[in-house]
DNA sequence: ATGTCC
C-alpha cells in the first residue's frame, strides 16, 4: 500500500498508487533523511515539492532542531468555529458582502494582544497583523455540514445537518519569518536541542501562540461580520515543532494527529473533510495530511485566467480581488481531496466523521 | 509563506 520508492526504512509515504506523488517530492524527502539527527520521515498523501523542501511531511530527530523544515510560517494551521446558524436561513449574498470586509480589519491593539497572552515586545511589533488572513493558500471559509458520516462523533461534536461552520487557515504572518531569521543555522546541521535549539523553540512557541490567536481573531471577526454567534470548535497546527524528551518532531504541512478532530480542506472549490485521526499508526509520526496538496506549482498556474474563471465545482462564492492569487489558487492547482482522504482511511491514519460544504470563501480584498 | 522588490 505504501508506494515509497526509497530503500531507507526510515522513510514511509502514506499514499496509494492512485495518488499523484511527484518524484521531486520523494527526492526532497530523501534529502531530509541525510540531515543530522533524523530518525524517521513520514510523507502524507498530500505530499508535494516545496520551494526549499517537501510539504506534507513529518520529520523526527534526536536532539536536533531543523528550523528550515518548518519554514517561515511557524504555527500555520486550521481553526474551526461552530456557529449557531444553519445554511437554509443564510442570506448568501449578504454573507458575501459582509465577509468582503474581512480584509479591512485593522488588527489588534498591542495591549489587547498582551491580554491574550502575547509577549509585550512581540505585541508592540505585530499586534496589527492579528486578524489578517495573509496570502498564498490562506483563507477564511463559511461552510455548512453537508454529510454526517459518523453520527455518534457528529453528535458529540455538536454537528447537525446544515449547521454553519467557519474554517480559518492562516499563520503567524510577519512574525514567523522574523523568528526564522533570528536563529541562524547551517543547512542540514540544524541546531542542537540542548543549545541554540532551545532559544529557537522559545521564539517558535510564541509564533505558534500568535498564529493561533490570529486565527481566533479572524474567526471572531468573520462571525461578527455575518451576524452569527458561535464558539471555538477546534484548532490544529500543521507547521510546527513538538518536543518530547530528546525527540524533536517537525511538521511541515502535516496536521497534528493527537489533538482530536482535524479538518482536512480541499481546494477553494471542494469539500472539507472532518476526520478522527489515529495518532498511533507506526511510522506516521502522529501526523496526517493537512489538505489536498498542490498538484501544480504557483508559477505554472500564471496566465491561466480560464482556470481562475471556470465555474466553481462546488458553487461557493470566492472573494479574491487579486487576479494573480486567484490563478495560483484555482481549484485545478490542487489534488483531489477525496483521494487524499481515502488514502488516510486506507492506511488507518484517520476516518471520516463529517463532510463540510463551502458557501463563501474569503481570500483577499486587495488587488 | 513574508508590510511579498527599493
Amino acid at each position: 500500500m505504501i508506494n515509497s520508492t526509497s530503500a531507507d526504512a526510515r522513510l514511509r509515504i502514506f499514499a496509494s498508487a492512485s495518488s499523484w506523488i511527484e518524484g521531486a517530492a520523494v527526492r526532497q524527502l530523501e534529502q531530509v533523511l541525510g540531515r543530522r539527527g533524523v530518525l524517521a520521515v513520514a510523507g502524507m498523501p498530500d505530499l508535494h515539492p516545496g520551494h526549499k523542501g517537501p510539504v506534507g511531511c513529518a520529520v523526527l530527530t534526536e536532539g536536533i532542531v531543523h528550523p528550515d523544515i518548518v519554514g517561515t510560517d511557524i504555527g500555520c494551521g486550521m481553526t474551526a468555529w461552530l456557529l449557531d446558524g444553519v445554511a437554509r436561513r443564510l442570506r448568501v449574498e449578504k454573507a458575501v458582502q459582509a465577509l468582503s470586509k474581512l480584509g479591512d480589519a485593522g488588527g489588534l491593539e498591542p495591549e489587547d494582544a498582551v491580554a491574550a497572552g502575547i509577549p509585550a515586545d512581540v505585541a508592540a511589533a505585530h499586534a496589527e497583523a492579528l486578524g489578517t488572513v495573509g496570502g498564498g493558500n490562506h483563507f477564511v471559509e463559511l461552510q455548512a455540514v453537508h454529510a454526517m458520516v459518523d453520527g455518534e462523533a457528529c453528535a458529540a461534536a455538536g454537528l447537525e445537518a446544515g449547521r454553519l461552520v467557519l474554517l480559518v487557515h492562516s499563520g503567524s504572518r510577519g512574525l514567523g519569518p522574523e523568528v526564522l531569521a533570528r536563529h541562524p543555522f547551517v543547512h542540514g546541521e540544524g541546531l542542537a536541542l540542548e543549545g541554540a535549539g532551545r532559544a529557537y523553540l522559545a521564539d517558535h512557541d510564541v509564533a505558534l501562540g500568535f498564529a493561533r490567536l490570529n486565527r481566533a481573531v479572524l474567526a471572531e471577526r468573520a462571525a461578527d461580520l455575518i451576524g452569527q454567534d458561535g464558539k471555538p470548535w477546534l484548532d490544529v497546527p500543521h507547521n510546527h515543532v513538538t518536543v518530547a524528551g530528546d525527540l524533536v518532531l517537525h511538521r511541515k504541512g502535516a496536521a497534528q494527529a493527537d489533538l482530536g478532530l482535524v479538518p482536512v480542506p480541499g481546494s477553494r472549490g471542494a469539500m472539507t473533510y472532518v476526520v478522527a485521526p489515529d495518532p498511533d499508526v507506526p511510522g506516521a509520526l502522529r501526523s496526517l495530511a493537512h489538505g489536498a496538496g498542490r498538484k501544480r506549482d504557483r508559477a505554472s498556474m500564471h496566465g491561466r485566467r480560464r482556470d481562475a474563471e471556470r465555474p466553481n465545482p462546488v458553487g461557493n462564492r470566492v472573494i479574491c480581488a487579486d487576479r494573480k492569487l486567484a490563478m495560483e489558487e484555482a481549484p485545478g492547482a490542487y489534488k483531489d481531496i477525496a483521494q487524499v482522504v481515502a488514502d488516510l482511511d486506507a492506511h488507518g491514519l484517520a476516518r471520516v466523521v463529517a463532510i463540510l460544504k463551502p458557501i463563501v470563501t474569503f481570500k483577499t480584498g486587495r488587488a
